[in-house]
DNA sequence: CGCAGACGATAACATATGTTATCAAATCAG
DNA sequence: CTGATTTGATAACATATGTTATCGTCTGCG
């Protein structure tokens, strides 16, 4: 779905200059919606600075899959690669700093990067390495009860839940911020004893 | 993760005589495990007859993945690939006439098909798609209740609710066995109205 | 055939989580 | 600076789901 890809596609090394070349350098305001549920996307994003959301309608509440930060990239790639309408929204959570690469210059660069073996290999590899990824996302999902999932992001991400709403962290928890409350407060009162 | 791949290659038909040679068919009973999660998996399958049913470790409970029926293969991919253990169990639901296919045979067979960027294309969009199954049944498995996705898989697939045992659709649901009992009582009287 | 284990329903109770409403603090925009 | 909006905490209550235990039925194996 999502991917960043400098050091992991080595082989692309020499198109590396050719690649960026291709993108546009914007910047945009927190709350800026890139690519809104439903839309084909015809863009790519790699975040220079700032942070971003990605989401879906979830019956009338707003339920983040994923979240981005510096130096990572990403597309909705199903929606990209299809032509299709895409899953999720894409949205600002910081003003961001993004670079942007139009679909069609895409295209043109994978007409020249599927003549290439090595090249492909390694997106394969790339590939399955984020669906590796969100396998053990749904694993902990399912697995993890709201507080530990919260406990691992405090121990994983500190960094993210400074930056990003609380509200917007109970909804990639999968519970409601009123949940998250009570959650922070249990695990403060469990310290204290 | 897991694939059905025969029709989704067609590049790869005219290897397709010498990947079935490698393949030895086994029968095999009832609640065989065919792969124990935290191993190395050695070995893909292709179901010539039967239901396996892929599922992990839940903090002591069972949690159905996924189930697989005839004409359909699967390996635990990213163990498979990366030789490290698997997050999964493999296990036949009924007895099996299954095929087999080493991994060193498998490997042999990349080590050509790598040469060929149109079976890598076809490999990618593959595992592109089976990406795009899972972050349905994601978004499924949080955005509709476990009364709706009960109700979906007897809308699409009618023929697993008839084969396999109600504790294992519940996991697969992600609740319990119990609590299956009361949704199907529960639909049972709202149709009686 | 007959029995042990698997399977499914149900009841009673416990717990987790959602909903709605209210309030205070922090932050942002004009 | 100041009013509006966002954010976060909390309480009261409602609902969904899990847990445990019991019981009857089915089914496959010896």
């Amino acid at each position: 779905m999502f991917f960043q890809f400098k050091e992991q596609l080595p082989h692309l090394a020499k198109y590396w200059d050719a690649l960026m070349a291709m993108h546009q350098r914007i910047e945009v305001p927190a709350k800026t919606i890139l690519l809104a549920e439903g839309e084909v996307s015809k863009k790519s994003f790699l975040i220079e600075k700032g942070c971003l959301r990605v989401w879906f309608n979830n019956n009338g509440k707003d339920t983040t899959f994923q979240f981005f930060f510096e130096n990572e990239g990403l597309s909705s790639l199903e929606s990209f690669r299809k032509n299709i309408p895409g899953m999720f929204s894409i949205e600002t959570v910081e003003p961001c700093i993004l670079h942007v690469l139009q679909k069609k210059d895409f295209d043109r660069m994978m007409d020249q990067l599927e003549q290439e073996p090595a090249v492909l290999k390694e997106m394969m590899n790339v590939v399955m390495e984020r669906q590796l990824h969100y396998m053990k996302e749904f694993l902990s999902f399912i697995r993890d009860s709201p507080q530990e999932r919260y406990l691992n992001l405090l121990r994983e991400k500190p960094k993210l839940i400074q930056r990003v709403p609380q509200h917007y962290i109970a909804s990639y928890l999968g519970i409601t911020s009123v949940h998250l409350s009570r959650i922070k407060n249990k695990i403060l009162k469990d310290r204290q004893i």
